[in-house]
RNA sequence: GGGGAGAUUCCCGAGUGGUCAAAGGGGGCAGACUGUAAAUCUGUUGGCUUUCGCCUUCGAAGGUUCAAAUCCUUCUCUCCCCA
């Protein structure tokens, strides 16, 4: 089997593919231009969406190229898949907004040469696109029948599909026939809740074109105890600092269960398949030390090593009392707060740690809650200046979550 | 266009005049147990004050009533059937 590819399955990536022996075949001849694409619905990508990167950046690296087709047209009338309810439509600003955010974070980590990775946008074929010739010229190769027969749009039978959406497939299969003339692109990758988008597009150009095509899909990756990845309490684990910061993205990856530790490392990490395995199969508290590493990776590779350090620092001060207790989240809180003294509540909310003061009381009630390694017992109690300790107060919610507060710089007068 | 069903707190989903901040489940949070894991058990889960209490919430806006998530009117949206 080619190399590219055995890479791949090594690491976790194959789910499905149209036909790997003819798709290995084709990598073994020489360089192969493929694509993902990504629907720029959003203001950040989150983890979950970077799986086709990954697997972009080993493709690349073995010598193949990897285009980022940015669906700034199909973001237009939304996808269908794996989606259960009909998708908002959104404004053409805000998708062209997000358009430029998603690609610059994916420039940070894949690094746009215009050689071997490269970036396009459907929006350029999609928006003028004239209604009767595409009917005429792509519509005709499209069966409504065995569209229905789909499970994306099988699913949505039930709750409801609107034309709109239905036509999502016929437009990615064009994207693929598009970028097929365009760049030779022969292989679509992406999750496999596209596969039935991909096969159509497969399909589609070997009626046009006459032309082999392949697909790859990537399972969609779950947490062992089966929920999707990357998701928090507060949402999705995003890549945009402002959304998701560093110490938050490192935490996820450092509190993953044990069971998905090996899994993640290989896909992502760039670590050697025998060091992730390594790594993985070490026991008990042992394994501590692998959620560690991979946390570190994946920080580094999306936040840079810089920010991986400090969250490493950070999370070692918060739980060992080793680290750097300074690169932890901090507030500020005004000089004139604290010296009229601050309530246990209002010290709580004001660090971020309690949403609101009935959910402070709740978590100090609960005995949930301490400040500088002391339980608080009585929600009255009122902190101080003196209870500073080296400039700041660590204050405590629960075991994982942790907040240091420091006094505001006095403003310079302007 | 005609007919029918529906919109409930983070999600699903009960609730058809007061006893409803609203059952139950999921999820979240906290505690115990631990390894910053999983599983399990317990508690908790609108806001403000905790003492009584007050405020906001049941698609939107009006109305009836001492009193509405529950009744009436209009509107918006969703689904189903017929055309």
């Amino acid at each position: 089997m080619n190399d590219a590819l055995t890479i791949l399955q090594e690491r976790g990536f194959v789910q499905q593919c149209t036909d790997f022996e003819g798709l290995s075949k084709l990598m073994d001849e020489g360089p192969v231009t493929f694509y993902i694409g990504v629907d720029p619905t959003g203001p950040s990508l989150h983890i979950g969406h970077m799986v086709p990167f990954f697997a972009l950046r080993h493709l690349r690296d073995a010598g193949h190229r990897g285009i980022a087709l940015l669906g700034g047209g199909t973001a237009r009338i939304g996808d269908p898949s794996g989606k259960t309810e009909m998708r908002k439509l959104i404004s053409y600003e805000a998708i062209d907004e997000n358009t430029e955010r998603v690609v610059k974070q994916l420039d940070r980590f894949v690094g746009f040469d215009g050689v071997h990775a490269l970036t396009a946008n459907n929006k350029d074929w999609l928006a003028n696109l004239n209604y009767i010739e595409f009917l005429r010229d792509i519509g005709r190769h499209f069966s409504v029948n065995r569209m229905l027969s789909f499970e994306a749009y099988r699913i949505r039978m039930e709750t409801g599909l609107s034309f709109i959406e239905f036509n999502y497939q016929l437009l990615q299969s064009y994207d693929f026939l598009q970028l097929y003339k365009r760049y030779n692109c022969r292989l679509q990758i992406g999750g496999d809740d596209q596969w039935g988008n991909i096969v159509s597009g497969i399909e589609l150009i070997r009626r046009i074109e006459g032309a082999e095509c392949y697909g790859l899909t990537f399972p969609l990756v779950t947490t062992s105890d089966g929920k999707k990845m990357g998701k928090t309490e507060k949402g999705a684990l995003f890549l945009d600092p402002e959304m998701t910061s560093p110490y938050e993205f490192f935490q996820y990856f450092r509190n993953v269960s044990d069971a998905d530790v090996l899994r993640f490392l290989l896909m992502f990490t760039f670590l050697p398949v025998e060091e992730c395995r390594r790594l993985g199969s070490l026991k008990d508290a042992a394994l501590n030390e692998a959620k560690e590493r991979l946390a570190w990776e994946v920080t580094s590779l999306i936040h840079g090593k810089e920010e991986a350090d400090k969250a490493l620092a950070a999370a070692r001060a918060a739980f060992r009392g080793e680290g750097d207790a300074t690169q932890l989240p901090t507030t500020e809180i005004d000089r004139a707060r604290l010296e009229a003294g601050i309530g246990a509540l209002d010290l709580f909310v004001a660090s971020g740690l309690a949403p609101s003061k009935n959910e402070a009381r709740r978590l100090i009630q609960q005995g949930g809650a301490s400040v500088n390694g002391r339980k608080i017992e009585d929600e009255r109690q009122v902190f101080s200046a003196k209870d500073m300790v080296e400039g700041a107060m660590m204050l405590r919610a629960g075991k994982k979550r942790v907040a240091r507060v420091v006094v505001k710089k006095e403003r310079q007068n302007t």
